[in-house]
DNA sequence: CCATGCTATGTAAACCTTTACATATAACGT
DNA sequence: ACGTTATATGTAAAGGTTTACATAGCATGG
């Protein structure tokens, strides 16, 4: 029982006084053994502390119970919730998580390709819109994965994310709801199309609303908290100022309200802002942040469920999971000040 | 070589035209082995690609290459970034890292015992306290660990953290050089060890400037935003208040905060706050919070180098590694304003 | 030139499972 | 009562690796 060394299926087998293979399937396939004998292997189970050794499981079944989560940034905030739910959906199945991050560098990338060709991982979960792996002959190669937050560049690979378009739309509609008309977009068409996709909701907004094209102001940044105060000094320079700041990431939206405050400006009385994500800063802000919510641990949750189905059915229910995102409606937006311009 | 299943070791052998015995100790011990068949070797892996099988590898071996990290929430930010520095010292020494949270559930603890017994995981980094497996008769078979944060409830667990007591008494030391006497300690001594150390320090702060037992205000919450709240209430209704909030973490200093402002005070004109930890929203409160910096990378990597050393030694060279906090002086102190009080 | 020891390699067992196949027993229909 | 089918269990191979032990070649020292 305390025995230094751990108990195998032979020490079950013996104690109840069967072959192992009956031991196996008495675990594994309750129903194809007979009820005694199946209390008897409980019974020797419980005696002496077994557990199915999940080296010699996984490599007689070519296959492990682990899936391997590759992210850019382990550190992002956006990421360790969604890290959450992957992780309950996948314990709730007897699958553990493996963890790695890239840096965006793609030899680090390689390095976890070890994990996957070694059967380590049975899956991968992808949180970058780009196969992390240079060679692109991996992909035949490549175990059943699922992106997180947008399509995964080579195709073919399922996603699950938040519907960007029809939450941008709702920030838009706020702002112009209060009664906004000259609304700026601080976006990063760049580097994700996640991103892109939030000014598609931008522009549809504008649309609906009959706003011209040239009450539209659109600066593209990169993203960050530098790239959204950069916005506001360049759009200072402009002889025409928008009254809203609509952001396509909460980190940009920082940045502008960073960038506003410098120069003495209020929000929202002078200006509004608008984030996407809900990053927990968010709520922390003076003033908090009205933003868009990404229902994170559900993501993860769904994408976990997602491969898992993957795995055992070979073709993918959906190719496209896309969330609701939800409008939280905090401090930093007001209607439009009349008094200047 | 882009077959569909990958290459074994016996692959490797037949090209190189030796046995599997010599392939396997021109990987692991090249030095066993003549130039000339170390080079064809090598040869017949790029040909065929080859990665050892790891499930293969460690049920021999009966041990693997992955460390299973269980904290009660990985969402929590001082997790993440030491979770960075765990993965990366990990990773350049060819182990994974598997993620557990328990959320403090024990029931969930025990979960993750099964990827321990099952020998899917070589060693254990505790993000908690105390052992989240209810047996304790489990110590027994526990596989090496370290401590993160605080030492195991336990014991016989080496451990990395932060000197807290040192890292406390910058903080008081700081109050005290602006001129603060009477400074209040909101603590939590009751969850965590080293919270009650951070106590320790500011007593002996306190202690070193001769500041008298009726100036120093003990408020003992449970350490989150609420608590810091709470505790701006209680002190409100006494005759004396302080002129300075000595937070055990940074949350509990963003309650205290939030519950200044609501009673209209400006800080630091009428209360000087100090936090520990410094969470990422810490420089984004208004004012930005001066706190004590963990370097939580580091920890992450000492931690992850200590595991590795007691892996292939078996005797930790250290029983306790502490870090060097630093302090972080942002907005949120002053000198005591003379015309209140 | 032989005994000895060292170096490089091969053979085969062991690590612990799962499962195809074989076998034995029981149940059933005619 | 007998052939057929279903049910329960056992036997043994296979999965890919590492390594103790065996072997062969070769140099070294006397």
């Amino acid at each position: 029982m305390s025995n230094s060394t751990p108990a195998t299926i032979e020490d079950v087998a013996r104690i109840a006084n069967v072959s192992i293979a009956t031991v196996s399937r008495a675990i594994h396939m309750p129903e194809k053994v007979a009820n005694s004998t199946r209390l008897k292997v409980n019974q020797a189970i419980a005696v002496t502390g077994y557990t199915t050794n999940a080296m010699a499981r996984s490599l007689r079944l070519g296959r492990s119970n682990m899936i391997l989560v590759v992210a850019p940034d382990i550190g992002d905030p956006n990421f360790s919730n969604i890290l959450i739910g992957l992780e309950n959906e996948a314990r709730s199945h007897g699958y553990g998580i493996l963890i790695g991050h890239t840096q965006n560098d793609a030899q680090r990338g390689l390095e976890y390709l070890k994990f996957l060709n070694s059967n380590q991982a049975a899956g991968l979960i992808l949180f970058t819109g780009i196969l992390p792996f240079g060679h692109q002959t991996m992909t035949a190669r490549l175990p059943p994965s699922v992106g997180v937050f947008e399509p995964v560049f080579n195709g073919g690979i399922p996603y699950v994310g938040v519907d960007d378009i029809a939450g941008a739309r709702k920030a838009v509609d706020l702002l112009i709801a209060e009664g906004h008309r000259k609304i700026a977009f601080i976006g990063d068409s760049r580097t994700r199309l996640a991103y892109s996709r939030r000014r598609m909701g931008y522009e549809a907004g504008m649309d609906a609303a009959d706003i011209s094209a040239n009450l539209r102001i659109v600066f593209e940044g990169d993203g960050t908290i530098e790239s959204g105060r950069l916005a506001v000094e360049q759009l200072f320079m402009r002889d025409t100022l928008p009254t809203a700041f609509m952001c396509v990431n909460d980190q940009t939206a920082i940045g502008v309200m960073i960038g506003l405050k410098a120069r003495g400006y209020d929000i929202p009385g002078d200006f509004s802002v608008t984030g996407f994500d809900d990053v927990p800063q968010a709520v922390f802000m003076t003033p908090s942040l009205t933003t868009i919510r990404q229902p994170r641990t559900a993501i993860g949750k769904h994408a976990m469920a997602l491969l898992l189905e993957l795995l055992s059915d070979g073709q993918p229910a959906e190719t496209e999971i896309l969330l609701r995102p939800d409008l939280v409606v905090r401090n930093s937006v007001s209607a439009p000040s009349r008094i200047r311009r």
